[in-house]
DNA sequence: AACTCGGGGAC
DNA sequence: GTCCCAGAGTT
């Protein structure tokens, strides 16, 4: 049978060329997850001074469920999908209050918890409790519609079954937490999304896509969608040395993350007006600008703003909040206690520019 | 089933 | 500029 060669020869592949990444070095299941939450959708570069700072300080499920938000968000600032910190943060308080501490190993259990989905389920239970489960990412999708030649396309959410069920035929049972990383591993570092290294891969005569000369035609997948530019309008407002900034809502976008208050600037209205505009409506204060700072430039995943920062003055009023759900008055120093968001971020940078 | 949700690195 | 990354939650 060749699924019992690939299987083979993958895990011998895997052995002598996989990373030495940091939670490789553990057999902590919460380890083993948090690596998992933060490597979602993100790059393993990436991921790598963030979790080692994150374990550093959250070293097990009680120091994280037991700190603030603000202080896990602080964390993650600069990350991305800031709702994977939040649901993270509830999670270990779960496990913490209801599981005694230990990471549950039981799917039922360990599928409760938010932010847990199929994915991170199937890793941490395959890798941290040895369980069989085929984890099945944006890696393994491309492998198996290489390998098998599959023309469902990978980003297809309404297809994800046909490749869940290729990945179970293939999943070594036996050895299913080397098996898993074995092929994330291949996908990461060989069978790449272009250009994949065809020359060094361990499976080119089972490879599908490699025999029949179309590696570059798989996976098929959906074209994106095109996305709007948002033009968008921050004041950064001094008064007696402080500087105002708000909170935004626990939920959606940047959720719970801190910035400079703006909004859209409307057709035919010019930024700075607009800056002046969405401060006295969402904060209910009256200010007026006293320079130009900065356009900041940020994409998002179904967006990209054109972001207008002024430095404002302090007129009158007293804060009502409408949209933000708290504010503070902050000195220079005191900013870099509070998480924002990147774009914000860089007109910070722009402000200050050896913080 | 389609949308929402960040940021960055490779090309 | 485009692609896409160890995906999950909401509607």
């Amino acid at each position: 049978m060749s699924e019992t060669l690939i299987r083979k020869k993958l895990l011998t592949w895997y052995k002598k060329n996989q990373r030495v990444l940091p939670w490789r070095k553990t057999d902590d299941p919460y380890r083993i997850w948090v690596s998992e939450v933060m490597l979602q959708q993100t790059r393993v570069a990436t991921v790598i001074p963030y979790y080692e700072r994150f374990i550093r300080r959250f070293p097990e499920p009680e120091s994280l469920g037991a700190a603030d938000l603000q202080e896990v968000l602080k964390h993650w600032e600069g990350l991305g999908y800031y709702a994977r910190a939040r649901n993270l943060h509830k999670a270990a308080g779960i496990v913490w209050k209801e599981h005694g501490g230990a990471v549950p190993s039981d799917d039922k259990d360990f599928l409760r918890l938010p932010g847990v989905g199929e994915y991170i389920a199937a890793a941490v239970l395959s890798i941290a409790f040895g369980k069989p489960r085929a984890a099945v990412d944006g890696n393994v999708k491309r492998v198996l519609s290489r390998l098998f030649l599959i023309p469902e396309a990978v980003n297809d959410s309404a297809k994800h079954k046909k490749f869940k069920k290729q990945a179970d035929t293939l999943l070594d049972v036996s050895r299913p937490a080397a098996y898993n990383q074995a092929v994330m591993e291949l996908g990461a570092l060989i069978c790449v999304p272009r250009n994949p290294e065809c020359a060094v891969c361990p499976l080119p005569e089972h490879c599908r896509a490699f025999r029949e000369g179309k590696t570059d035609e798989y996976p098929k997948r959906k074209a994106a969608k095109s996305v709007p530019v948002y033009h968008i309008a921050a004041a950064i407002l001094f008064h007696n040395e402080k500087i105002f900034i708000v909170r935004r809502q626990e939920k959606g976008l940047l959720g719970g993350l801190w910035e400079f208050p703006g909004g859209k600037v409307k057709k035919g209205e010019n930024a700075q007006a607009a800056c002046i505009r969405e401060l006295r409506e969402k904060t209910a204060l009256r200010a007026e600008v006293q320079s130009y700072l900065c356009r900041v430039k940020h994409a998002y995943t179904h967006f990209k703003i054109e972001m207008d920062v002024f430095l404002c003055a302090y007129i009158s009023g007293a804060v009502l909040l409408k949209g933000p759900t708290d504010y503070r008055w902050v000195r220079k120093a005191e900013i870099r206690d509070y998480p924002f968001p990147k774009s914000h971020l860089k007109a910070l940078a722009r402000l200050f520019p050896a913080v």
